[in-house]
DNA sequence: ACCCAAGTAGAACAAGCAGTCTACCATGGC
DNA sequence: GCCATGGTAGACTGCTTGTTCTACTTGGGT
């Protein structure tokens, strides 16, 4: 990838992320960036097309990480957990390269995009969607009954949405923790 | 309350929830209401005053609407069980007075300013402190030993958020049928 | 040494923003 | 009948937005 087309995501993701895409400007992307505008504009044939990349960037990023948590662990239960003392760090700003916690990226852009059929909230679906699976995956491994498995695995996903929210609305930055009681309960008790 | 103003309100409220507060102008306020652009400034001194009167008045409505479910039963149990039977009405749009669902109406606002301090999300916050006291309070009627109530209670709350944002994000509108199982199993259980 | 292409800075543009202003109109007390 | 008051419409201001344009610099191939 072009390394000024890199900055300028990289640039626009911590801007967006920071203070909201609807109020961060072209103009203060680019003189943050120090990078022309008429190379945004070539590299990017509008703002929506950077918010897009915004978006797929922060995918990578965010994947990259969750996924190295869940899989450091070798049991599925074991993930679960760890997944839970991973928010934790991630809520207090102890993860480098996710910069400083706001709640979640997409959460705080499909609030911004009223058309639940945009590109932007589209991408934002599709995110919580491969998480959901990823962590769908890790509680197959410790339980059998394909029903069963989807109603954990809903709850911890569930329980992790509440708590990004709960700590960026409330600021409320204990919130994983304290899913951990409940946490061990669904994974360690049969139905 | 003066029927002007209470109609720029709803207005107000009404655009801002479908399609995020600054992707709303002043003039499509006025526009749709059909008050003139000095009345409202007579009333409000500036856009954020009037964001602010809409999230005090959304807050009205929702705590109403939140309050009658839970009051709605007689048990705690029941009131609980009744408040994720009242959110998937919500999410299939089965509760007149709250308007087309859209997401939570604070996470929303809340993504859209970057500042934790500001008015508009310290709004937010106290909103989302009321209902989760609520469910506490109704979870207290069951559960006598402090601690165990507390972490029952985040976890409801948590359960909560993750579904109302799983349904508006992910257009997952069963998502609060989903807790169900979960829920039964932490009120009807001893730790 | 020359040329072409790609990237640079930043002025310029129309549109839209929040907020202000003037001029007008309706109503109620005297 | 007349004035005062408070709400009305909507033009206007100054600023910012996303986007485009012009003019210039740079570096590599021949």
């Amino acid at each position: 990838m072009n390394v000024k087309k890199l900055l300028l995501i990289k640039t626009a993701l911590q801007l967006f992320y920071s203070n909201g895409i609807n109020s961060v400007g072209i103009n203060e992307i680019v003189k943050e960036s120090g990078v022309a505008k008429k190379t945004l504009y070539h590299h990017f044939s509008s703002k929506e097309q950077l918010v897009l990349a915004t978006l797929k960037y922060r995918d990578h990023l965010f994947c990259q990480w969750f996924e190295s948590i869940l899989n450091s662990k070798k049991t599925g239960k074991e993930s679960i957990l760890a997944l839970f003392y991973g928010l934790d760090n991630w809520f207090n700003n102890r993860v480098a390269g996710l910069d400083e916690f706001k709640g979640c990226y997409f959460i705080n852009t499909a609030a911004e995009y009223g058309d639940p059929n945009s590109l932007a909230r589209r991408s934002c679906k599709e995110h919580k969607h491969k998480i959901s699976l990823l962590i769908k995956e890790k509680v197959s491994m410790f339980i059998n009954k394909t029903d069963e498995c989807e109603v954990v695995a809903n709850t911890i996903s569930l329980l992790k949405e509440g708590a990004i929210v709960s700590a960026s609305v409330e600021g409320n930055i204990d919130a994983a923790l304290k899913c951990l009681p409940t946490v061990l309960r669904i994974i360690n008790e049969d139905y």
